[in-house]
RNA sequence: GCCGGCGUGGCGAAAUGGCAGACGCGCUAGACUCAAAAUCUGGUUCUCGCAAGGGAAUGGGGGUUCAAGUCCCUCCGCCGGCACCA
């Protein structure tokens, strides 16, 4: 163990206590009643009740919130929080409302499998959870606003994760104004007429629908997932093997905001990488669909195709093995291997099917289609390279300039015909898949050869249109988002079920004034033995309302943090999910100047799709709807980097490289913690620990520390406290600081001191470079330690840069500063952010490296001010740069001023 | 395969196109000490040289420029995401 530098056991307590006591960093909402001896009253001086206008601009700095497992906080956890704390403090000093919340998602699978093993309550072990991680965060001194504290499994909150679902149910998308509408202002078709027909009408087109669809079950986790939660045909929690089966699921119609939510990423400002994996997520690919006729059969197949121009190369076409038509298309003969292979591909894992080293099968239907530009009969074939749940799980195959279409063809000797010209002859036309001019591509009625590929693309979709064959379209990859969950802790449905006339089931929402809906209470959480979900066991529960059931399902975890940063704006509000005036100053739009959504949101790359695609869109849900006034949560996110164990391996138990927070706190304290975490490196970048670089940036806390405090008071203090370790905080009362701590007006080299580090400080906390900001820290401190004299003007303002990153340090030293000037103690968290002034860098002479060719050769002192001339003729003077210049002829002379001097010769 | 990001000392890393390696870790020499810890002072990219000083060096190769870690082309390697999406 190494010496303690400073008694950080004393002072972090007794400073995070103080903030508690006097609810530092509560941040006032408009028309909230500012108590008059509260420091941000003070700063801000607005008297009474003030509007949104009266506050001083808003900042809404943002933290993923934590699911609060048993584990407790990993190092992990820290560094974003440690960076939107710094920001936070940061806001604050230079006068901004600052908004810094912190919350629990804590519904979620551990805590109901534990349930399931011991037989206690989740809301139990939630809470036991939440209280070791609020001790932790706690510890580490963050300016959160803890009166806004939210916790997702709270009715308090649930209730509104439960009305905003109400507000999906009861919505609907419309196609022409590309907005939800409520479902009440649909107007019915003329034959629409009765309850039932109307009733499903309806249900067709809500936000928030049912639907019998193949959904992956898990059987081990008893639930179906979400197709985000299944990676490589496995359980994203766990593990587990899934399956596809159909169920009766809620879903929910993000589909119709695909647009939306690619179009309104140009308007945020989040990192490309991030941007482009939500762009990829939504997989938007335009195209047309073309209609085949069948051979023997009424029926048209419909095909998806981004190449369009490319319909004269289609030699066959291939259906999905899934796809409806291949029971009703096959012929006779073929009827049995087309069985075969139907059941070899349903019993492949999705691991093999989606392997994609080339290698492709299928057979034959036997059944043939109809070229439409040219007339030709094509073979129809299946296979499982196409997916039965994009495009319409029909393909047209087009061998010479598809790779798939290429390998296919080539294994069951199908024809392949080129009708793509590449722009460079030397390229191969049978693979080539990018855009060139169409050739051989002459049919009856139409032609497009000589066309580029844009334009073929734009001839053939008019032609196709005109006959009815087939129109632009555009399809995605996103799917609708799989909402229900066969779990017992999570938000139940508000909603029940009924049975008509006829004896046909229908849903039916719960009335507003029935939220929160609670969960039954239960003994045994596991699903029934027929597979229902764990809240049919809760019969009463169940049939509570007469002559209806209650849904079984509950919402998934995503659930409760797809809204929650709304709630922090006014968390204690019981009559609506946040409140107007609230929601439009926080979020930017009560002030022409104010960023629109939160400022800054940081959080893991884990989230890159999932949460923040589901957030965004209940936003713009919610948006639509005229319950929030920004059509994005989130401006500005930045992804902070992981944090690998000091192998440099992925901390993880079983390699046993992970690092607990409260051991280094023990050692070091939270602001070296806090420091630490900052220097390892820039934020975004991943980066190994190293417990031994916490020591570099303790001892650097350790010597300011000895700068300040009197060496001899601070021996007294360390025996005294040895002694007697009970009365060691009294003892720290006592201890004084040096005699060298003066009121002085500093010297011209302690004010450049100063505001070197001031400028180098204030301009990386604008661009987030934590690191570097430190390390001006570190030179400011380094030469100061060499002054004879530490005049308070120049300590003062550091103090106040040191503090967003070590904030009690800088409490007690501050505190102590003023006591020993004999000055009344103003709030460190509140003092106005000390202003740089290049005034104070100005000197009377310059270096001036001197290069020849781009070399470097000397380097001289120069007067600041002279002129262009004269720094030139000093350079060719340039005692160790003249062996360079000896015998040379001097081509010209680059004078960049200000940095140096290249002396060019030949 | 496609998309995005990144390659700089023993390590974490710095460098508006302008003195490469700031700051820190580690190592090392010295001061203090009976001794150790802590602290303080110095050294620490490689290489040639007793030294003064020189040369080389930012994954490899090429280019633009008076000047390139930084810009352009190309290749290699690592990390992350997507992955038979027609």
């Amino acid at each position: 163990m190494a010496r303690r530098q400073y008694p950080f056991h004393l002072i972090e307590p007794r400073w995070q206590d103080q903030w508690e006591a006097g609810q530092s960093f509560r941040a006032f909402n408009p028309g909230e009643l500012l108590p008059p001896d509260h420091p941000f009253t003070q700063r801000h001086a607005p008297v009474g009740s003030p509007g949104p206008t009266i506050l001083p601009p808003k900042y809404y700095i943002l933290d993923m919130f934590p699911y609060p497992s048993g584990d407790g906080l990993h190092v992990g956890h820290p560094e974003g929080y440690t960076a939107t704390d710094i920001l936070a403090r940061y806001r604050r000093a230079r006068g901004f409302n600052v908004l810094h919340p912190m919350g629990w998602d804590a519904f979620g699978l551990p805590a109901e499998q534990y349930a399931i093993k011991t037989g206690q309550h989740p809301r139990v072990t939630t809470t036991r959870n939440i209280a070791n991680f609020k001790r932790q965060i706690r510890s580490l001194g963050f300016s959160y606003d803890w009166s806004r504290e939210v916790d997702t499994t709270d009715p308090g909150y649930f209730r509104w994760t439960q009305w905003i679902f109400l507000c999906l149910y009861q919505s609907w998308f419309n196609p022409l104004t590309q907005r939800a509408e409520p479902i009440s202002a649909l107007t019915f078709p003329s034959d629409c007429i009765t309850d039932a027909q109307q009733r499903a009408f309806r249900d067709a087109r809500r936000l928030a629908y049912v639907a019998e669809a193949p959904v992956w079950w898990c059987e081990a986790l008893g639930t179906v997932l979400a197709n985000e939660e299944v990676v490589d045909g496995r359980s994203e929690v766990g593990n587990h093997p899934v399956v596809r089966k159909p169920m009766r699921q809620w879903m929910l119609r993000i589909t119709a905001y695909a647009d939306r939510l690619l179009e309104d990423l140009a308007t945020i400002e989040w990192s490309d990488s991030l941007k482009e994996m939500q762009r990829n997520w939504i997989g938007r690919s335009e195209g047309a669909e073309v209609d085949f006729q069948l051979l023997d059969h009424p029926d048209r197949l419909r095909v998806f195709t981004t190449r369009p121009d490319t319909l004269f190369g289609a030699t066959y076409m291939v259906l999905a093995p899934e796809h409806r038509w291949v029971s009703v298309i096959t012929t006779p003969d073929q009827r049995a291997a087309v069985e075969a292979y139907r059941t070899h591909v349903a019993q492949k894992s999705d691991r093999e099917r989606t392997d994609a080293t080339g290698a492709k099968t299928g057979v034959s239907t036997g059944a043939f289609a109809v070229n439409p530009v040219n007339g030709e009969r094509i073979p129809i074939w299946i296979a499982d390279y196409v997916l039965a749940t994009y495009g319409t799980g029909a393909i047209m195959a087009v061998p010479a300039h598809d790779e798939r279409d290429l390998a296919f063809a080539r294994q069951f000797g199908l024809p392949i015909r080129p009708v793509v010209r590449p722009p460079d002859p030397t390229t191969e036309a049978i693979g080539f898949c990018g855009e060139g001019t169409a050739i051989e591509s002459c049919g009856p009625e139409v032609s497009l050869d000589g066309l580029t590929t844009a334009a073929a693309q734009h001839r053939i979709t008019e032609w196709l249109a005109a006959r009815g064959l087939g129109q632009k379209t555009v399809n995605y990859k996103l799917r609708d988002w799989l909402f229900s969950r066969q779990r017992y802790w999570g938000e139940p449905f508000p909603i029940v079920w009924r049975r008509d006339a006829d004896g046909t089931l229908y849903h039916e929402a719960l009335p507003e004034e029935a939220l929160p809906l609670l969960p039954p209470a239960l003994e045994e959480y596991k699903p029934t033995p027929d597979g229902q979900p764990p809240l049919a066991r809760a019969e009463a529960w169940v049939a509570e309302i007469p002559g209806a059931t209650r849904e079984l399902n509950t919402m998934p975890q995503w659930a409760g943090s797809c809204w929650y940063y709304l709630r922090y704006l006014d968390s204690r509000n019981a009559d609506t999910f946040v409140g107007r005036d609230a929601e439009a100053y926080w979020m930017g739009t009560g002030a022409a100047s104010a960023t629109p959504g939160v400022d800054l949101y940081v959080g893991g790359t884990e989230h890159a799709v999932l949460h923040l695609l589901y957030a965004r869109f209940w936003h713009k849900v919610l948006f639509d709807l005229g319950h929030v006034s920004t059509a994005e949560p989130f401006f500005k996110l930045v992804n902070q980097g992981l944090i690998l164990g000091d192998d440099g391996q992925k901390m993880s138990k079983s390699r046993g490289n992970v690092v607990n927070p409260d051991d280094i706190l023990k050692e070091y304290g939270a602001d070296a913690f806090r420091l630490y975490e900052m220097f390892m490196g820039p934020l975004s970048e991943t980066k190994p620990w190293n417990t031994q670089g916490v020591e570099g940036v303790y001892r650097f806390l350790g010597r300011f520390w000895r700068l300040m405090v009197d060496e001899t008071s601070e021996t007294e203090f360390e025996q005294r406290s040895a002694a007697e370790p009970g009365r060691a905080a009294e003892f720290l009362a006592d201890l004084r600081l040096s005699a060298a701590v003066t009121g002085d007006e500093p010297t011209a080299a302690q004010w450049k001191a100063l505001h070197t580090c001031l400028r180098k400080v204030t301009e990386d906390l604008d661009g987030l470079r934590f690191n570097t900001a430190i390390s001006a820290m570190m030179i400011f401190v380094n030469e100061a330690m060499t002054w004879e004299r530490k005049p308070a003007a120049v300590l003062q303002p550091f103090l106040q840069v040191l503090a967003p990153f070590a904030p009690h340090f800088c409490e007690e030293l501050w505190e102590r500063l003023h006591r020993h000037l004999g000055v009344e103690t103003p709030s460190l968290p509140y003092a106005p952010w000390p202003a740089f002034d290049p005034a104070r860098l100005v000197e009377d002479t310059l270096e001036l490296p001197v290069q020849v060719n781009g070399k470097l050769r000397d380097v001289l002192r120069v007067p600041a001010n002279a002129t262009a001339d004269a720094l030139k003729a000093a350079a060719l003077a340039a005692e160790k740069a003249g062996p360079f210049l000896v015998g040379k002829t001097i081509l010209k002379v680059i004078l960049v001023p200000g940095r140096l001097v290249n002396i060019v010769v030949g």
